[in-house]
DNA sequence: CCTATCCTAACGATCGTTCGTTCGGAGGAA
DNA sequence: TTCCTCCGAACGAACGATCGTTAGGATAGG
């Protein structure tokens, strides 16, 4: 299954479109406009609006699994392989704003079956940061506390970024990173 | 302007629906079938679809602003004063789960106007976090740091609760506060 | 009787999608 | 080279459904 010229352009465009108006407030017509096209003509290149945005959360989802998960179970001490899960999950959502953008609030309006598969998905990949957390409290790294806590609160911190990082602004996703999880490792308190 | 009995059924009822379906994935026809009426007679009891959106937003807006931001120029630290302001936070998006989740992801299906409004006041919101960050910087208290990222850390961190909390869960919105302010002043790390 | 509430019917607009068709270029046969 | 065929890409028109909303009449409680 090869992805054609069109079907790339089409994604991003769709992308642009459902991060900027919503996925249901987006119709067709809209999308095959933004590439000077009539909306029935969109259906060479996709087999349905849903399907359309399926292409885009899948291809997200994706990214976070295969890139992020194994960070998880990799050597090192606890600290350690947060510090690179936080690294590589805000390379992605610092990194492909628009995109991310997309699967994280528009996959809800996937039909029954593949957005049950996503919220699985979501809930897999939150108790792997779980499971890194409970491990730092378990051997006296991390101070005891909730971990599912922590980790939801981790990771809305972390899914909020696309909602304001600008590429072009002064920090790069690697000083973004570096300052989540220094606040979250250290807090804010200074030493005293 | 008195809220009728059926407003308030209304208010309730569309809260719901836009929460788990979104704005503009849910019809006036869905939102009478719960209260058992016709589309139709929706009308007796609101202008427009997006004026129902509007007052349920609103109202959220004005808690926020009326019960957190003070705080933000109370007396006390800037370490009080944050506290103070997340336990005011997390009493809302704890206690109204539905109407906070209806005013955080869905204002911007309102018009230009009212969505500029909105966004206005967020901004200003997320200032007085910002603001009481920099100052705890400033003296001394909290770790030198960007300001305005923390802010928004913290804020997408809460902003979060919603999506998840569950009041007949193991923890409070007392409780669920401290977590977050612990968390976020001290941080992951045990002390050395 | 009045007023609030709800109804049925219908409006024009727009939705996602299908249909039959046209157009232009690629590729093989002569 | 020339002809013929085929196919992907795009079109305009139209489908049935649904959208938010309006109009006008029925009903019932004070």
């Amino acid at each position: 299954m090869v992805e054609t010229r069109r079907q790339q352009q089409l994604d991003e465009v769709a992308s642009a479109l459902f991060r900027e108006r919503g996925y249901a407030a987006t119709s067709v017509r809209e999308i095959a406009r933004a590439l000077d096209l009539q909306g029935a003509s969109l259906y060479t290149h996709m087999a349905s609006k849903e399907d359309l945005l399926w292409s885009i959360v899948w291809r997200v989802a994706e990214r976070f699994r295969t890139t992020v998960e194994p960070l998880a179970e990799g050597p090192g001490t606890p600290e350690a392989r947060l510090r690179a899960m936080i690294g590589a999950h805000v390379a992605i959502v610092a990194g492909e704003r628009e995109h991310a953008a997309v699967f994280l609030h528009e996959w809800r309006f996937l039909g029954p079956e593949r957005k049950a598969e996503m919220a699985a998905r979501r809930d897999a990949y939150e108790a792997r940061f779980r499971e890194v957390i409970a491990a730092g409290m378990r051997d006296g790294t991390f101070r005891n506390g909730h971990a599912a806590i922590t980790a939801r609160a981790l990771l809305s911190s972390l899914n909020g970024i696309p909602a304001w990082y600008r590429p072009d602004g002064p920090l790069g996703p690697g000083e973004l990173a570096d300052a989540y999880a220094n606040l979250f490792l250290s807090g804010l308190l200074a030493d005293r």
